[in-house]
DNA sequence: TCCCTGACAGAAG
DNA sequence: CCTTCTGCCAGGG
């Protein structure tokens, strides 16, 4: 059985450990995947809180632009292009390119 | 206890 | 088309 009556940030950090090698999603796209359409910024603010969990991949998590709005929390600039890019997410100018094409929607893929 | 900030998103002008 | 503002929830000072 799957507790999903959990607190909004783990809630976010379980929809972040879905997403597979090799692709991206949106804040807002989590958001929402949670319940939480328009609590885009606390999915941003969860991922900061997430810093020490190696289990939650935030440098697959990019903004609805497709912009590594938070490479800069990963301490070197190129730190998260070079994980996405090592993943086969390919990045220009700290932003991912034909983010359509990599975007994973999480509520697509969730059972419910 | 109140005020401000924050890795976003979407609507309005 | 580009700029500006609000809404969302939670945590820190």
């Amino acid at each position: 059985m799957i507790s999903e009556e959990k607190n909004f940030f783990d809630k976010v950090y379980e929809t972040v450990r879905q997403i597979p090698v090799g692709r991206v999603t949106s804040y807002g796209a989590i958001a929402r995947a949670i319940g939480s359409p328009q609590s885009a910024r606390m999915v941003g603010w969860a991922m900061n809180a997430s810093h020490n969990l190696e289990d939650v991949p935030a440098h697959r998590v990019v903004n609805r632009n497709g912009l590594l709005s938070g490479k800069h929390h990963f301490g070197d600039s190129n730190a998260m292009r070079n994980l996405l890019e090592a993943e086969g997410v390919p990045v220009r100018e700290n932003k991912v390119l034909d983010f359509d094409e990599y975007f994973w929607d999480p509520s697509a893929h969730l059972n419910p």
